[in-house]
DNA sequence: TTATCATAGGGGGTTTTCCCTGTTTATTAG
DNA sequence: CTAATAAACAGGGAAAACCCCCTATGATAA
């Protein structure tokens, strides 16, 4: 709570005109003030350490320079874990959403919400702990039968990497020397891969990554 | 104008989140005021139809279901020239762009840009009659070239066929006979194209046809 | 008529992809 | 310490993709 008696909300996001604009919806709000923003993860890290009194509340966005949102919520998780962090991003897929629960945001919010569901999400947060957008429930369901049999298909990090240079022009010859790997071992992800999602071959990968939203063009 | 002397603005977007803090801002502006919203471009023709004044500027989303920003761009010049159509997107691609001019858009505008740029850009949208983002202008430029050379690349019935087909997990030998044409003929296409298009694999191919929007997901 | 151009097809080759099988090595559980 | 598991790596081979240069045919234009 701050003087005003509001709980207090820090905003993490790059694109200025709509942290602005979220600002003054969050102000607009009986019960919450944003008391400072920051561009990216490591100016956060500043003005934390600069303060006496945290926010209760962290905004945080995914997709910006120099310090992400993944980096940033893990370090906030470690040093700050009374901090609760509600991640607010474009990205609906499985991947980037798990990836984030894994580093310990309390919440999952999409950009595109209605204004009035801010406010629950910030209430319940505080209240229950955490809050997930509907569309985000139904992605982690729906993320639990990717498989068609109810097999959860959970990528590696170097599977993901790999993933992500097959959709390019590369060979797989060229991709196992940027991922320092034998191309043998290249050729076994492909395989294993090839089987898990059963596809016949790269231009499969190429559209399941697409679809998946696990490469953007 | 409306009553108070403001210039009017409509707002075109499914976005909830993101219009709601849009007119905010705009209403901030001295001389903007938002006189109303839509989700998609079917609401917008039933809200015009219904009014006896329109707004001067529409700042026009293009990503939305039922009726897009294409098509809604594409209405509005052809029924209401006069409005000013302002796209607000996140897609800086220069297919999306140019694709949004032809329909007839006064300016294209990317989302994560400074609240004082919207200003200026809806100022100038009114005095010049247009207005476009740097990164938009740089994008134009660019694609003003698109074979390097100035040639305009333009694909015949049976290429186009062709990459579509490319653009699945068949192999060529099966898009020979589903083309009912011979082996070495489709390696012809595939030649060519490789050539015209300065790309190394079918992954290329798969990507050049998703970026041109010759085919969708 | 001849030249030219577009379209379809081909010979013959190298490289890459695709697929099966199996081994070494490091980590972890009992 | 040993068994089990996962990750990295490998041999070998068939199929597909990739690439260059060449011919036949038909339409069209000079």
């Amino acid at each position: 709570m701050n003087p005003e008696g509001k709980h207090t909300v820090a905003i993490v996001d790059d694109h200025s005109l709509f942290a602005r604009s979220l600002e003054k919806l969050i102000n607009s709000f009986s019960d919450f003030k944003v008391v400072f923003h920051a561009k990216n993860g490591v100016e956060l890290q500043k003005k934390i350490e600069k303060r006496s009194v945290l926010p209760q509340l962290i905004l945080l966005d995914i997709n910006m320079p120099v310090m992400d949102g993944f980096e940033t919520a893990e370090w906030l998780t470690l040093n700050h874990p009374e901090i609760k962090v509600l991640a607010l991003s474009m990205e609906d897929d499985e991947q980037t959403i798990l990836k984030m629960l894994r580093k310990g945001v309390k919440g999952y919010l999409l950009k595109d919400i209605q204004p009035q569901i801010l406010n629950t999400a910030l209430k319940e947060l505080l209240e229950k702990g955490y809050y997930h957008s509907e569309k985000v429930s139904e992605t982690l369901l729906h993320s639990l039968t990717p498989d068609e049999e109810g097999r959860i298909i959970d990528f590696k990090e170097n599977e993901l990497t790999f993933i992500k240079l097959a959709c390019s022009e590369m060979t797989y010859k060229e991709i196992a020397d940027i991922m320092d790997l034998s191309p043998k071992t290249i050729d076994g992800y492909r395989q294993d891969l090839f089987k898990k999602l059963k596809i016949k071959n790269r231009v499969g990968l190429v559209i399941f990554a697409l679809k998946k939203n696990l490469i953007q063009l």
